[in-house]
DNA sequence: TCGTTTACGTA
DNA sequence: CGTACGTAAACGAT
C-alpha cells in the first residue's frame, strides 16, 4: 500500500450545527427531559457522512467561543442583524462538544477570534506540514482559504446534507475569480449575513469586473477616479465601507491554538463516554452508526454485545450453597415465573460471576437458596414489587432487597417515557447488551434457562452504574421511602378490597335506564337521533343545526365538554343541552361501574395495581382498575363508594385523610407567618385567611368572600392565574386581579416562596421535595412561551404535590410496621394521594385509630401541624363523614 | 388493530 | 391562561 497524505479536516461547529437545527424539525428530536437535540443529531448524522466520505486523518471542531470578537470590538455592528441564538439551540452546544469528545475528536475555541479565524489557521498550518485539508463551514468568507491544498466544504441550500466541494477551480467557475480575491468581492458588494454593507448599487457582475481589472481593492480605491458613472461617485465616497469590509472579512492566518495540525490525529471513539451521553441524548440508532463506523475493529465485534457477560454456571445443591455464603457483596437476581403461578428458574450475579438455578417447588433440595433469598443478604432486582408478589404466589419470600434498577430510572427521570425504566431498554442504551429474550415463536415463550444468570448479570451491571448517579436525596428517598414501601404495596394489592355487587348492579341498572330517557328526549328536541357520545356528531347538531355560537377551539373542531356547554346553556339556553349533560353524567357513571364490576374477582374483592413509577411527581398511580378516581362528588357517585366494603371477617371500614395537606406544605415551606398562624390558630382555613384579606373578624366572612378565598388559596399551589381565577369563580378578571393582590398583600410570603422555587429550578434545572426527590424542569429555559410557562406553574407545583406524597408515603410505612409489629389483624387497602383506606380487624378500631392518627400526624414535622381526620363505616362512604 | 383525540373521574 | 393521574369511546389510519 502507498503511502497516502495525511488529510485534516477543519469544521466550523456552529455554523454546521446551525444548519443543522434549522433543517431537522425541534419537536422531533427531543430527549425525554425536554432537551433539544435536532442540532446535534444533524451535526453527527452529517460528521459521520463527512468521514466516510473523505476519511480524513486528523480532524478538529471549532466553535465561537461569543459572538464579541476582535471583530465586534472594530465595529461593534459587526453582525448585529443576526438575531438572538435561540436558547433551543445554545443548550445544544455543550452537549455537541460532549459527544464529540466522547468520539475522539478534538474542539478548539480562542477567545477573542471567530471559529473562521481557526480554520484559516489551520488551512496554513496544514499544508505546511504536509497535509492537504478540508475546510467544512457554511460561511462565505472562507471561500478565500481554497487553495490547491484545501478544498472547502460549503453546505448548500437544499440542506445539511449536500455538501459543495469548493476548489480553485469551482471558485473560479462559480464567482469568475481566484479564491483569494473573494473578500475583495465580498467587500464591495458587502455581507449582509455579517452586517457588512456594501458600495451602493454594486452588486456581483460589477464588483467581478473591478477586480479582474484593479486586483485588490486597495489598488481599486487607488483609481477610483477612474470608474465613471453613479457607481463611481458611490465608490468614492463610501470607499470607507469598503475598506473596513476588506479589513473584517480577511480572516487571521496566525491564530496561536496552543496545537500544531499533527497533534489533531483522529482519537479511538471512547464507548464508554459514547455510551453515557448518548444514552443522555436518548439517541440510539446512532450509537449504533457511530460505533459501526467509527469503532476501532475490535470495538465493532464487540458490539453484540459490548459488554462481556461472565460464563453462566449451573447451580444447585451444595454448590450453589457455597456460590451464595461466598457472594460477599450484592447479588444481582433474576426471576422466571414458569407461567402457572410458579417459578422455573432464578439467575443470580455477582460482577465477576453469574449462575442460573433450576428451581423445583417442594423438593427441599433448595432450602439453602429459599432461606437466602428471604434473608437479609443484599439483592439488586429489576421490579422489586413484580418480584415480592411473583415468589409469593409460589409461597417463597424476598428479603434484603437494597436496589430496583426499574425505580431507580424513574428516580432519576421521572419525567422519562414509561419504556425507559424497563430493563431491557436500560440494558441496550446504557450497558449496549441486548436483554436475553425468549423466543415469540414458543409455543409458551421461555428464555433459555442459563440465560437468567445473563439476565442478573445485567441487573448487577445496572445497579453498580446508577447507584453512584444517584445524588444524596434520591439514594435517600429510594432507600428509606421507596424500596420499603414495595412490601407494603404488594399486601395492599394482595387485599384488595370487597364490593358489594348488588349494589353496584342496582345503581348501574338506574344510571342506564335514566341514561336511555336522557338520550330519547334530546332525540325528541333535535328532531332525529344522533350519537351523544360523539363529539365530532355533537358539533354537528350544536353549530350547524342549531347554530349555537362557537365554543372553545380544539384540535378536531370546537369544544363540547361539560363547561362549554354550560358556558353555552347561560347564553343560548335550550333543552339539548341539558339533556346531553345528564345523559354524559349516567353513561359515565354506569360506565364505571361495569368498569368495577368487571374487575371483582371471585372472591367478590378488587385488587388495583400500585405503579409507583407512574407519576412525575412522586404520586403513586393505581391501575387496572384505577381505585384513585372513584366518583365522590355527587349523591349517586357517593353510592358507589357505599359499594366499597371491608370483608365479612373485619369488623368496619376506617378512612384517614389529610386536611389541607398542600396548603400546609406551602405554609412550611414558605414561611408565610400569616399562613402558619392560620393553622396553628384551630380556626376554619379558609375563614382565617378571609377575615385577613377582607378585614373582618372570622365569623363575619361571608359564603361568597369563603368560597373565593378558597378558589384562591387552592389554586395556588398549581399557579393559578387571575385569568383561570376569574374563570372559576365567574368574577371579572379586574376583580380575580384585586381579589390576588389583596390575598398576597396579607400572604406574601407565598408569592415570594412560590417564585423561588421556579427561580431555584430554573438555577438548578431540577425542584426538590422536602425528603430530596428530585424533578428536572429542561423546559424552564425554553424560549417558547408557552413550553415555560407550563414548565413554571409544574416546577411551582412540584415540590408541594411532591412532598405531599413522600409523606403519605412515610406515614404508609410506619403504619404498616406498627401494624405488623403489634400483630394487628386489620389491613391497609387503599391509597387515594391524601387518603388511607383500611379495613378493621375485630376490636381493633381503637388500636388502629390510635395508630393511623399517629403515625400520619408524625409523619413529617412540619412547622404547622399535619391534621388527620379518622372517620369509621361500614363502607367506605359511611367511613368518610 | 392501532394510536390519537376528546372527555371526565379523582387528589 | 391550574398541577398530577387512568380509562373509555370515537375516529381515522393501517
Amino acid at each position: 500500500m502507498s503511502e497516502t497524505k495525511p488529510t485534516l479536516m477543519v469544521i466550523d461547529g456552529h455554523s454546521l450545527a446551525f444548519r443543522a437545527f434549522f433543517a431537522l424539525p425541534l419537536e422531533n428530536f427531543v430527549n425525554s427531559e425536554g432537551q433539544h437535540t435536532n442540532a446535534i443529531h444533524g451535526f453527527l448524522s452529517m460528521l459521520l457522512k463527512l468521514l466516510q466520505d473523505h476519511k480524513p486523518t486528523h480532524l478538529a471542531v471549532a466553535f465561537d467561543i461569543s459572538r464579541f470578537s476582535f471583530r465586534t470590538r472594530e465595529y461593534a455592528e459587526y453582525k448585529g442583524t443576526r438575531d438572538e441564538t435561540p436558547k433551543e439551540f445554545k443548550g445544544q452546544i455543550p452537549l455537541l462538544e460532549e459527544a464529540l469528545h466522547a468520539m475522539g475528536v478534538r474542539t478548539l475555541s480562542k477567545e477573542d477570534y471567530e471559529a473562521d479565524d481557526i480554520l484559516a489557521t489551520l488551512s496554513v498550518e496544514g499544508p505546511k506540514a504536509g497535509m492537504d485539508v478540508f475546510v467544512v463551514s457554511g460561511d462565505r468568507d472562507t471561500i478565500q482559504l481554497v487553495n490547491d491544498e484545501v478544498t472547502l466544504l460549503y453546505p448548500s441550500v437544499r440542506g445539511v446534507s449536500e455538501l459543495k466541494h469548493y476548489t480553485p477551480e469551482a471558485v473560479r467557475e462559480r464567482y469568475g475569480i481566484e479564491p483569494e480575491q473573494y473578500p475583495e468581492i465580498a467587500a464591495l458588494v458587502g455581507e449582509t449575513s455579517d452586517n457588512l454593507v456594501g458600495i451602493d448599487k454594486v452588486g456581483e457582475k460589477t464588483a467581478v469586473k473591478w477586480i479582474k481589472e484593479y486586483g485588490t481593492v486597495a489598488n481599486l480605491l487607488e483609481h477610483a477616479d477612474e470608474i465613471k458613472g453613479v457607481v463611481g461617485n458611490n465608490l468614492r465616497e463610501q470607499r470607507e465601507r469598503a475598506e473596513r469590509n476588506r479589513r473584517l472579512n480577511k480572516l487571521l492566518t496566525d491564530v496561536d491554538l496552543g496545537v500544531q495540525p499533527t497533534e489533531l490525529l483522529r482519537a479511538p471513539v471512547d464507548e464508554a463516554k459514547l455510551r453515557d451521553v448518548f444514552q443522555r441524548l436518548q439517541f440510539r440508532t446512532l450509537l449504533d452508526r457511530v460505533l459501526k463506523q467509527e469503532g476501532s475493529g475490535e470495538q465493532v465485534a464487540a458490539l453484540e454485545p459490548s459488554i462481556q457477560a461472565p460464563a453462566v454456571q449451573k447451580l444447585v445443591d451444595e454448590e450453589l450453597d457455597l456460590w451464595l455464603e461466598r457472594a460477599d457483596d450484592t447479588v444481582a437476581v433474576s426471576i422466571a415465573p414458569d407461567g402457572l403461578g410458579g417459578i422455573a428458574g432464578f439467575g443470580v450475579a455477582t460482577s465477576g460471576a453469574s449462575a442460573y438455578v433450576p428451581y423445583k417447588a417442594g423438593t427441599g433440595d433448595y432450602d439453602g437458596f429459599v432461606q437466602w433469598l428471604a434473608s437479609d443478604a443484599p439483592k439488586a432486582l429489576h421490579d422489586v414489587k413484580l418480584a415480592i408478589k411473583t415468589l409469593d404466589r409460589a409461597g417463597l419470600a424476598l428479603g434484603g432487597a437494597v436496589h430496583d434498577t426499574r425505580v431507580a430510572a424513574w428516580l432519576a427521570t421521572p419525567t422519562a417515557p414509561p419504556k425507559t425504566f424497563e430493563l431491557d431498554w436500560q440494558t441496550e442504551a446504557l450497558l449496549g447488551a441486548p436483554l436475553p429474550a425468549p423466543d415469540p415463536n414458543q409455543l409458551v415463550p421461555e428464555i433459555a434457562p442459563e440465560e437468567l444468570g445473563t439476565v442478573a448479570w445485567l441487573t448487577g451491571e445496572l445497579a453498580r452504574s446508577q447507584r453512584p448517579r444517584l445524588d444524596e436525596g434520591t439514594q435517600g428517598v429510594l432507600d428509606d421511602i421507596e424500596l420499603p414501601l414495595m412490601p407494603v404495596l404488594c399486601r395492599m394489592e394482595r387485599q384488595g378490597v370487597a364490593m358489594d355487587r348488588e349494589v353496584l348492579q342496582r345503581i348501574h341498572d338506574t344510571m342506564r335506564e335514566q341514561a336511555a330517557g336522557h338520550a330519547e328526549a334530546a332525540f325528541a328536541e333535535i328532531g332525529h337521533e344522533v350519537n351523544l357520545g360523539s363529539p365530532k356528531q355533537l358539533q354537528a347538531v350544536l353549530f350547524d343545526e342549531l347554530d349555537m355560537p362557537k365554543t372553545r377551539a380544539t384540535k378536531t373542531g370546537y369544544s363540547t365538554d361539560a363547561q362549554a356547554l354550560a358556558d353555552l346553556q347561560a347564553t343560548n339556553p335550550h333543552p339539548f343541552l341539558g339533556l346531553l349533560l345528564q345523559h354524559r353524567e349516567t353513561t359515565k357513571l354506569a360506565q364505571i361501574i361495569e368498569t368495577l364490576l368487571k374487575a371483582i374477582q371471585e372472591d367478590g374483592r378488587i385488587r388495583t395495581r400500585y405503579d409507583q413509577t407512574g407519576s412525575a411527581s412522586g404520586r403513586l398511580s393505581s391501575n387496572d382498575p384505577n381505585l384513585q378516581n372513584i366518583p365522590v362528588r355527587t349523591e349517586v357517585s357517593r353510592e358507589i363508594r357505599s359499594a366499597f366494603v371491608h370483608g365479612a371477617e373485619f369488623e368496619t371500614m376506617l378512612t384517614a385523610d389529610y386536611s389541607q395537606i398542600e396548603m400546609r406544605i406551602m405554609a412550611h415551606l414558605s414561611g408565610d407567618e400569616g399562613l402558619i398562624e392560620a393553622f396553628n390558630s384551630g380556626e376554619d382555613l379558609h375563614r382565617f385567611v378571609g377575615s385577613r384579606i377582607f378585614g373582618v373578624a372570622p365569623d363575619e366572612v361571608t359564603a361568597l368572600q369563603r368560597v373565593k378565598v378558597k378558589a384562591m388559596s387552592y389554586g395556588l399551589a398549581y399557579g393559578l392565574s387571575a385569568f383561570g381565577l376569574s374563570k372559576q369563580l365567574r368574577i371579572t378578571q379586574a376583580e380575580a386581579k384585586t381579589l390576588m393582590l389583596e390575598y398576597f398583600e396579607r400572604f406574601g410570603g407565598i408569592r415570594d416562596y412560590l417564585r423561588g422555587v421556579v427561580m431555584q429550578a430554573k438555577d438548578d434545572g431540577y425542584t426538590t421535595t422536602i425528603f430530596g426527590r428530585r424533578r428536572p424542569f429542561p423546559d424552564l429555559s425554553s424560549s417558547n412561551r408557552v413550553l415555560r410557562e407550563n414548565a413554571e406553574r409544574a416546577a411551582l407545583n412540584s415540590p408541594i404535590q411532591g412532598s405531599a406524597a413522600d409523606i403519605i408515603k412515610r406515614a404508609m410505612l410506619a403504619i404498616d410496621r406498627r401494624i405488623v409489629d403489634e400483630g394487628l389483624g386489620s389491613r391497609m387497602l387503599l391509597q387515594v394521594h391524601d387518603e388511607l383506606v383500611f379495613e378493621v380487624a375485630t376490636g381493633e378500631r381503637e388500636a388502629l385509630e390510635a395508630i393511623v392518627r399517629q403515625e400520619m400526624g408524625g409523619a413529617a414535622e412540619l412547622s404547622v401541624p399535619l391534621d388527620v381526620q379518622v372517620g369509621v363505616g361500614p363502607n367506605w362512604d359511611a367511613a368518610a363523614h
